[in-house]
DNA sequence: TGGTGAAGCGGGTGCGCTCCCAAGTTTCGG
DNA sequence: CCGAAACTTGGGAGCGCACCCGCTTCACCA
């Protein structure tokens, strides 16, 4: 069989090459009924000799949707949020539609990016601190259906977060009954709705001990591994609670640099349970991570088949999938841990 | 300001506030200096009023081009392909294409997944063990540009892949000068052809000591796990080198529950330098995940500038990116190791 | 055997945009 | 003061496909 199409074939070839109209090619390669089934393998033998594949752009012209759903978020760099970005795929691949991203992760156009986005897709997840609110309700407005993910709740749109005050306020209180006094959130409430949830929940756990706010920014390793070298030349906290698990390990690493010893000498918690953090023998707060990008693909899904069965819209929703506490060793000095 | 359009404006009613043709209208707004400032800041605004932004499949249609490309990978549950990925999409997006993502990930459809991307997009990396070659050549054959990641070579397309069989003897010559003298390698060498290169180059480098090899399947955690209860039980050897650092990971939870102590006990290898491999102490090997990324957009981009700018095409690229011996403690007793 | 309806198929329109071509307008130099 | 170059702008032809209609063709029933 001569390899013919290097050129993109059309569905004018095929038709022609099958000797029918294209409307038949169209319904001979969607599955539709109403062709005969000898037609049928005609048209689709037509289509295998050219090699032929519909041009998406022109289907998506012709039907009025992408087959496409896209997920923003601020980074990949952690295993948090490819964690996310997997279960979003995954769902929304079983329905069907392609998955676009984007990581915004400092970009200085970032509305201008998520605006062009969302002219490719049926449907958009917004992650954590990417674009600002404003850009979110401008979206949302066009009446493109968007999914919130780790983020405070806009007016009008679903909203999908995994849990951070209540466990917060539970590691707190699990640090000061190991005899914790002295304790230092490290990370900005600023930075992003997750950590200021976080913070809130341990000053609520914190009763009894005192509590020091140390605004470190960024949510990467090295980050908190500065932000503690020069925390703990300073102070001498207890324990550090940190935004997350990559500022902890930072300050495991900081900590064994100044020959601190982890209980005995300082506690330290992050908040993610990555898998370092298993090694590592610290203490966490585990996320449904794959959970939380199932459950926004799924939402946008069902939204997006509201707007094109004419239904009417259903008000918008609002999740908070349970977190969990993982005790390990790094909180303090246990009679018998092993994870 | 009335906020008017809630369903998609086109370009024609963009035309008609702004009083002038839809032409005008595409070149008003794309920049072009064939039009005079005035209108162009007439049609601005209109185009601001109705909220509009232009139909990307309509564009793409017109254009012949979608301004987006593709990756396909197995997984995105290590850490190891979500860098890779961030990596891509960096690159990618800094040169104004957006990114489409596909997670093969044992879906039973996965060529007819791949084959629908490559209908999407201008270009489309393939990572590692997805689809098979044929699948491969034929997307190719299309005249759609295609890079190859971290995969064996296809005649007439580019490969980009890290080195593994020069590390990989290295690393088994380290081992064998720590004294250690019965090697297991665990992993299937069939599952990848990075598992397969490093197999090769571990034996390479295994002279002098005694290699067996153990096609454990998978290449998560609990896969190395389970294999490595096993084979503890079993055999005693001085040494386990893993197909990759997850699964070293298993082994060092394994072997924690035997009692065994790394490295006294038992010595373990891994392979990616995963962020949990600096916490567990392991010996393993770096590879440059981002840079691979960044190198498959990089010639994407490349190639599909050729393909426009009618420029004969270049022979097909390969190249390998160089890795690094990590070593830590997991290897063998050395006189002084902190990371 | 004429009538009836359903199945199978093709024509043609429209999706929204880009871009070529030509028409209209302004500006200058001779 | 006229004609041509230099700008602006509009008209219109696609890009490739889906889908609404309407025409044919038959099988089937009375």
């Amino acid at each position: 069989m001569a390899m013919k199409a290097l050129s993109k074939a059309t569905i004018y070839q095929v038709a022609q090459l099958a000797d029918v109209s294209i409307a038949t090619v169209s319904r001979a390669l969607r599955d539709s009924d109403l062709v005969t089934a000898e037609t049928r393998e005609r048209v689709r033998s037509a289509a295998r000799e050219l090699n032929f594949t519909p041009s998406r752009p022109a289907r998506s012209l012709a039907e009025g949707r992408h087959a496409a759903n896209g997920i923003v978020f601020p980074d990949l760099i952690g295993p948090y949020y490819a964690e996310v970005v997997l279960g979003y795929e995954a769902t929304a691949a079983a329905s069907g539609s392609s998955v676009l991203i984007l990581a915004t992760n400092g970009r200085p156009d970032a509305a201008a990016a998520v605006r062009e986005l969302a002219g490719r897709v049926d449907g958009l997840t917004v992650m954590g601190r990417t674009v600002d609110d404003e850009v979110v309700a401008g979206i949302a407005s066009t009446g493109l259906p968007v999914v919130l993910l780790a983020r405070d709740p806009v007016d009008g749109v679903d909203t999908v977060r995994a849990g951070n005050s209540g466990t917060a306020r539970a590691l707190a209180e699990h640090l000061v009954g190991h005899g914790h006094r002295t304790l230092t959130f490290l990370g900005d409430p600023d930075e992003s709705p997750d950590v200021a949830g976080r913070y809130a929940g341990v000053r609520a756990g914190s009763k009894g001990a005192r509590l020091t706010l140390v605004r470190g920014k960024g949510l990467d390793l090295d980050s908190g591994r500065r932000a503690a070298e020069q925390l703990l030349t300073r102070a001498k906290p207890d324990a550090v609670i940190c935004a997350n698990d990559e500022v902890a390990l930072g300050v495991l690493l900081a900590a064994s640099e100044q020959g601190l010893r982890v209980p005995e000498d300082l506690a330290v918690t992050g908040w993610d349970d990555l898998l370092a953090a298993r090694f590592a023998g610290l203490t966490t707060v585990r996320q449904p991570m794959r959970e939380l990008g199932a459950t926004a693909a799924r939402w946008l899904n069902r939204r997006i088949d509201e707007n094109s069965s004419e239904q009417n819209r259903t008000a918008a929703r609002r999740r908070i999938l349970a977190t969990e506490l993982v005790i390990r060793q790094s909180c303090g000095v246990h009679e018998e841990v092993r994870s």
